[in-house]
DNA sequence: AGCACGCCGACT
DNA sequence: GTCGGCGTGCTC
């Protein structure tokens, strides 16, 4: 293949197309597609890098003006093509340049740490290379000569000793080690994270029958060559796990591979033992501290077929595998599975994806499934299976909720009602453990009734308004702004004010009401780094701390047996976020956070604090009831036109001049609404959620149809539009489908 | 993105 | 007359 199709590494729309080089000959058999290249590029020909997408022996440019490619950038390995295929997609569909999207797919190795960890080893044996040495030094091959002079003597030497103190150049070494002479070797062969810590057993596993069921259902289509998606539904305990690990065992007996998702989050130590105990070093674990250089390394293990599995955050989907069988998406509601920058993909989305492209089942399992999945699974887009019993006999925390109005009313102004002050004191009597959370989770700053529990919601949107400094109620969907009441407009009541509460008052409340307790706090002050976290999560493992008090991260991850009380502040928190995810997200929290409690053998209580217990999401989490939350839910989308039961596209629109961005976002409004797409609702322009960022200003746009296809359309006709005037290179334009947070 | 070309104002 | 402002256009 004499020509290379190249896209360079320059993110920016006006280079996101491919350019084409000629191949020199000597690496015409060592170039693929995936590999990164040095390219000259420009009038100048500065030195650029850039990926090889595509190889080709005709040219569609004037061949007198394609300039050859430099050279290829060390350390880059040909990607399965389906992992170009899956970039090209998540352009498509995310709206992300093609350099972004390949730089999110493929595995890059940072350049000087591969310098410092490579060595050069001596392969011909000793009186062989005296011979060589002579005929190098005869021929006047100066730098051979010193470099194999430095082998003989010490067998082996690092890279960085050979170019930096001998002066030789990669190409001698590389044409030594064509000549069979060396070979360069990783410094730290790959190493597994891990190892060391586990053993592989040999047990038996028992299913339960609802187990056995989803796993027989499950490999049956398998076997049958049907591939497609399946959710399954498990309460917390009931063991989603030997699920997956069942139908990994089975297919890896077919050499397939197996991806398993799993939130950063949920990558605990129990969980890692599990697999490793049951697939031995066949598993690769991804882990958010493995440097660059360590994942890298995991992906090349995969690519060479010495695993079988690999578990991780989402980007273990793009792990080289030759033939994957299964993707595995634990916890799939999840909302870390949505990329936070551009591409900003969703994992799920992306399985589904690359499922498709190598012949692959997809398995999301949840104990409260997101409501877009569920949909799809009671539509039958998804196959269903549930597990709904906890194993070992464990069962379920008895739930209580607080009306936290009635409190007010019998003048208990404390942030504890009298039942957790009393189920508090009982825990630190028996010397059981106790969590509290506060559920305070994309708050910014709603106003709500202390008296009747109402928040000010946006008489267009449903949600809730944000207080600015100014005294201001803004809406952040569609811009909608009003005053301050004075009192409360549903009840009259004065007592109306943004809710200030946070883990530190909680921390000194417990202190001061039980002097003897001993309180662990846990939330973003007290976790600047990785090692806090899990010291404050140990500690509290350890019986260190009678209580725990923190926010969202305290109910997700670690088993505590001893802990048998949880107790949430103030449960609606989190149904005033400013986004129509509010009550899914809250419903998920509380069912979470119940879940924690009574893990071990001593029974569980929950107590449930709220000025809205009449609440769905409120009252279903406490029953464990998701089958009545999503029914009751799905009539709120539908009523709103929200997502499952519409499409829905964010538009984000950044820029440094709050002027030009606002007659931008207008102008655009102005632009979507006379598109002539039939029935597409268009909401905004607003100031986003965060209004500036970094002197950088903030505003969206949505768009909301019943059907996808609708809203793919006014998205293509937009990008058309916006290229036929330049007053768009002047603002950010960024694209968002199916927005999962408030941007 | 970065770099050259190019066409107008204020300066040794 | 020249130096330098940044608008426009191109990059295999």
């Amino acid at each position: 293949m004499e020509y290379a199709s190249v896209i360079v590494d320059i993110s920016h729309e006006k280079l996101d197309r491919v350019f084409q080089y000629r191949v020199p000959k000597e690496l015409q058999n060592r170039l693929q597609a995936g590999m990164q290249v040095e390219v000259p590029f420009g009038m100048g020909n500065r030195r650029m890098k850039g990926y090889v997408v595509g190889l080709s022996e005709e040219p569609d440019y004037p061949p007198e003006k394609i300039k050859p490619l430099t050279g290829i950038v060390e350390g880059s390995v040909k990607a399965e093509s389906q992992l170009i295929a899956l970039a090209a997609w998540m352009h498509e569909r995310y709206g992300s340049t093609m350099n972004q999207a390949l730089k999110t797919v493929l595995p890059v190795k940072q350049k000087t740490k591969q310098k410092q960890s490579r060595r050069l080893v001596l392969k011909i044996p000793v009186p062989e290379g005296e011979i060589l040495l002579q005929e190098y030094e005869r021929k006047l091959y100066r730098a051979k000569a010193r470099l194999l002079k430095a082998l003989l003597e010490e067998g082996t030497l690092s890279w960085q000793k050979a170019t930096d103190g001998l002066k030789i150049s990669a190409q001698v070494i590389q044409r030594l080690a064509n000549a069979g002479v060396l070979k360069v070797e990783a410094e730290t062969r790959y190493r597994n994270p891990y190892e060391g810590h586990f053993t592989k057993r040999e047990q038996q596993v028992v299913l339960n029958e609802e187990q056995e069921n989803a796993v027989e259902g499950i490999w049956a289509d398998y076997k049958e060559g049907i591939r497609k998606t399946y959710l399954l539904h498990g309460v917390t305990g009931s063991g989603k796990t030997e699920v997956y690990m069942e139908l990994i065992a089975r297919l890896i007996q077919t050499g397939r591979q197996a991806v398993v998702l799993i939130p950063e989050i949920a990558l605990t130590f129990q969980t890692v033992r599990r697999f490793y105990e049951r697939f031995g070093d066949r598993v690769s674990v991804m882990h958010s501290r493995l440097s660059d250089g360590e994942r890298y390394d995991q992906f090349l293990r995969a690519k060479e077929g010495e695993i079988d599995v690999i578990i991780g955050p989402r980007s273990a989907l793009f792990a080289p595998f030759p033939k994957i069988g299964m993707i595995i998406i634990d916890e799939e509601h999840e909302s870390s599975y949505k990329s936070e920058t551009v591409p900003r993909y969703h994992a799920r989305e992306a399985a589904v994806f690359r499922a498709g492209m190598c012949g692959a089942s997809v398995i999301l399992g949840s104990a409260t499934p997101s409501v877009e999945s569920y949909y799809r699974a009671k539509t039958g887009v998804y196959g269903l299976y549930r597990l709904s019993g906890r194993y070992k006999d464990a069962c379920l925390p008895k739930v209580s909720i607080i009306d936290l109005r009635t409190e007010l009313k019998e003048g208990n102004r404390s942030i504890f009602s009298r039942k957790l002050r009393e189920a508090l004191g009982e825990r630190l009597q028996k010397r059981q453990q106790a969590m509290l959370f506060i559920n305070r989770r994309g708050l910014s700053g709603f106003v709500s009734c202390r008296s009747c529990g109402e928040a000010i919601l946006c008489p267009h949107c449903d949600v809730t308004l944000s207080l600015h400094n100014d005294g201001s109620l803004k809406c952040h969907y569609c811009g909608y702004e009003t005053h301050m009441p004075k009192t409360c407009p549903s009840c009259g009541s004065k007592y109306i004010s943004g809710f200030r509460a946070g883990t530190q008052q909680i921390e000194r409340e417990v202190v001061k009401i039980f002097p003897k307790a001993r309180v662990l706090r846990m939330d973003y002050d007290t976790t600047r780094t990785k090692e806090s976290y899990e010291q404050i999560l140990t500690a509290f493992g350890k019986g260190e701390a009678d209580v725990l008090v923190g926010t969202q991260m305290i109910v997700k991850g670690h088993d505590f047996p001893n802990v048998t009380l949880v107790g949430v502040l103030a449960a609606d928190l989190s149904l005033y976020a400013p986004d129509y995810r509010a009550s899914e997200r809250t419903f998920q929290i509380l069912t979470q956070a119940a879940g924690r409690a009574g893990r071990g053998a001593l029974p569980g209580e929950a107590v449930i604090q709220t000025y809205r217990p009449e609440h769905y999401s409120i009252r279903t989490a406490a029953e464990q009831d998701y089958e009545n939350f999503f029914r009751q839910e799905m009539l709120y989308r539908k009523m709103l036109g929200y997502p499952p039961a519409a499409s829905m596209l964010g538009i984000y629109l950044t820029g440094p001049s709050e002027e030009l961005l606002k007659e931008c976002s207008e102008r655009m409004g102005h632009l979507l609404r006379q598109l002539l797409v039939e029935g597409l609702v268009v909401v905004g322009p607003a100031a986003a959620a965060l209004a500036r960022k970094n002197d950088v200003y903030r505003r969206v746009i949505y768009l909301k149809h019943s059907c996808e296809a609708a809203i793919l359309k006014a998205e293509k006709e937009l990008q058309r539009e916006l290229e036929q005037d330049t007053i768009w290179q002047k603002i950010y334009i960024q694209f968002d489908h199916n927005p999962l947070n408030a941007f």
